[in-house]
DNA sequence: GCGTGTGAAAACCTTCACAGCT
DNA sequence: AGCTGTGAAGGTTTTCACACGC
């Protein structure tokens, strides 16, 4: 497959797609294109996604509920080792087949599951404690769904997914499309 | 307070956070910084936050069902209009005080609750059928939980969350960090 | 004196365009 | 002939550094 259909498939311009490519190696042949297996098992080799990562989920609520039964993690490598939460009326519940344990067990859990990701459902006033808890137990990346920013040790990488942050640019958008329609329209 | 503090706060560097805020207009003063309540309300008006965004959930499965119930919505503007789903099993069903309704119904939902952003939170396959529902209803603001590069129209923004993609950044880094360390200790 | 607002410089990213390999 | 891989060009974002107003 050329760059050009590769391209037009992924939304880009095929020069960038070329470019981006050539960082991982020369893997296409000239005058043919890439061949597709081939590049995706390099891709995923470089991108780390060839072994599986324990995840641990802290925050059982509506957002961790649905992460613990999200079906896609498993697809795309991840396997959700723990469930655990502060409310000491949720530890000992079941979801999505695991018992939720309490924010004490972190450590051990760290330990015996070598869970790699901590992914935070809490909510905001609670995240940066869950944070801390989290780096204190030997996490060192953090997906953070809360609406707070973490302050983490040197070494911790942090990604946060701000739900209402992503409506806000799009109705930021839908805004000026609207302020445009009018200019328009008057003109 | 003074550019270099909200810039510490917020994570980037003073220069940057004031060019940025340079945009809106001059809303600082000269030798003392920034009034931060004003500063707020300029920056929620050329947002377009201070007004209130009726949204659509399509796909009421694990995320659909957390979104649902998600109270930072209504905090940060945005109102939950209306659930649909294709399964005629959870139509009728209520959640989060809403009742599912079909995906037939989406033109007159757009139009009678004046919706302005759509969220996808169906499984990938479902994802480009719900788009095309969507905009043939009106909607010109899609957000995207399935793992799916949608095709629209001119004119229509999409928004995609990838869960895993969030996780696999962190799993690249993770990956690197390991690989670091092992160069670390043998030199 | 202090901190904003902003030209100019530096860094970074994307696109062009074509030499070179198949 | 056709498509990759990549220097060079063009564009955007970030940072620097300082004139200017409080």
């Amino acid at each position: 497959m050329s760059s050009e259909e590769l391209a037009a498939a992924a939304g880009v311009n095929s020069a960038k797609l070329r470019k981006d490519l050539s960082h991982l190696g020369s893997y296409g042949t000239r005058g043919v294109g890439y061949d597709v297996a081939y590049l995706l098992h390099q891709i995923r080799r470089e991108l780390g996604l060839t072994q599986h990562w324990p995840i641990v989920i802290v925050g059982i609520g509506n957002l961790g509920h649905a992460l613990a039964n999200y079906r896609g993690f498993a697809e795309r490598g991840f396997r959700t080792a723990a469930l655990v939460d502060a409310d000491p009326g949720k530890v000992g519940e079941e979801v999505g087949g695991l018992r939720i344990r309490p924010l004490a067990e972190l450590p051990s859990i760290v330990r015996e599951q070598d869970a790699a990701i901590g992914v935070i459902a809490t909510p905001a006033a609670a995240a940066q404690a869950v944070a801390d808890a989290l780096v204190a137990a030997g996490i060192r990346s953090i997906l953070n769904f809360a609406p707070a920013a973490l302050v983490v040790p040197e070494g911790v990488s942090v990604r946060k997914v701000d739900l209402a942050v992503e409506m806000q640019i799009l109705t930021y958008y839908e805004q000026r499309k609207a302020a445009l329609d009018e200019v328009t329209s008057a003109g």
